[in-house]
DNA sequence: ACAAAAGTGTTTAATATACACCCATGT
DNA sequence: ACATGGGTGTATATTAAACACTTTTGT
């Protein structure tokens, strides 16, 4: 029995994991989006009518594992990016999930049980944009990192769940110094107040920014500054991960 | 086809809901439980070996509601309790829920599908006690508040649900007012105090604590006091519900 | 008179907010 | 020389924390 084969006979009929993987670059949030082009193929095995949705990477889970583990395996399958820490932020469960006929139309294709009612475990991730450029594996469907203003509309009640990860953030970032997350490793404190920025939806305060920073005792000054910028160059830091954990975790293990 | 016979048709086998109500009391936190007994019967219709299971109240969803709808609608149907606001928190998934042979005897005797892997959509909501006194309605199941302190071992993974219900309580009674919702129409700033003492596990300071509850401007003076007590008699207060929920909500919808 | 919880203010420290100018670099 | 974003300090207001004694009632 080979991997797909197993996945079929396991997969829970009603219960799914859908992620929402946000990253940060050219100063606006990103969101990993999959792209499922299929077919639906004439008597003579050709297809026609080919149709493009695009979706938050989810699936079914598997009736022997756990949601955390289901949400892992499913967006490495999907994209290929392994071992990032996912939180579970809520469940949604309208039964009129699937309304538009094209859901319904991919369903057919996809799923032994088109007809089952599904709830969806919704889970999100912050991400270092840089790590995970989409690429085609040989499993993975095409995936692309997509700007949260320039979002289509999506399968199911996608953008719903999108919607409220939105929310999520916005108050974790406010209660946990999170911004990390999403920056490379080096970065400077501008960069750092635009993340916070495009997030809140607001502008900070570039003096009280700072000081709030420096106080929290997370950045390690390098002694590096900015190449070839067209002003001023600033300083690069690095984000002390000890410190941070011993806060409290927030979204990190 | 009467209400049961409904259900037995469109229930989810794999989705359920379970609810964690809290409710405070002579100075400490209550949840309600319901007990469930039941026996296996002979060959003689007889019943033999009584069993008791306490647990959160909780069930499968039907496949035509929402999970808010099918919270509300199995509480009702398990304790009576009707039109309370219920917030869901977290789904449980873990493919071992069902470890205690107990648990799986049970499944048996209710269950259409014993075997199914179930995911359970928890809910919590917070009720002033008072209101709900345990009765027997007809449909209803044996329910009692138990205090927090004095929990059993409950059925499935109920125990570790509860504890991430206070842990739920904990945090939101620090960043929202929701002390209110477990107290008698009528309170002191002394039970109110002992009450968040009582969540938050930690003593709190007389002065500060009345100064800051009456900076929120959420309290109306009563021109009452308590009545036959061996001490000085506390001034009561009610609860100013209009601006509660011009503040952000919080738990209230 | 005593026990028991209610009620009350002030001082100090910490945190948040508002605000404007000079600096280093590339073009 | 100018455009661009980087970098810095101070004064004021708000909020949090620490702390002890008097009052009213029932027994």
């Amino acid at each position: 029995m080979n991997t797909q084969e197993l996945n079929k006979v396991n997969l829970n009929p009603h219960v799914s994991v859908d992620c929402v993987i946000l990253g940060y670059d050219s100063n606006e949030l990103k969101v990993l989006l999959i792209e499922r082009k299929y077919s639906e193929e004439n008597e003579n095995g050709q297809a026609h009518n080919p149709k493009l949705d695009i979706a938050l990477p989810g699936n079914l889970v598997r009736d022997d594992e756990d949601l955390d583990t289901s949400a892992k395996r499913i967006l490495k399958e999907l994209t290929g990016i392994d071992n990032i820490y996912m939180e579970q932020f809520r469940a949604f469960g309208n039964p009129n999930r699937v309304r538009k006929e094209q859901d319904a139309e991919w369903l057919k294709t996809m799923r032994t049980d088109p007809q089952a009612r599904v709830i969806t475990i919704a889970y999100f991730a912050l991400v270092k944009l840089e790590d995970y450029v989409p690429r085609a594996d040989s499993f993975a469907r095409r995936s692309e990192w997509y700007p949260i203003k320039k979002v289509p509309k999506l399968a199911f009640d996608h953008n719903e769940i999108l919607e409220q990860a939105l929310q999520v953030l916005k108050f974790k970032v406010t209660h946990y110094p999170l911004g990390f997350e999403l920056l490379p490793e080096k970065f400077s404190l501008g960069q750092l107040q635009r993340l916070y920025e495009s997030i809140l939806g607001d502008d900070l305060d570039k003096r009280n920014f700072r000081r709030k920073m420096k106080s929290l005792k997370l950045l390690i000054p390098l002694k590096e500054k900015q190449q070839g910028v067209a002003h001023k160059p600033a300083e690069l830091y690095m984000f002390n991960m000890k410190v941070y954990e011993q806060l409290q975790g927030g979204i990190l293990k």
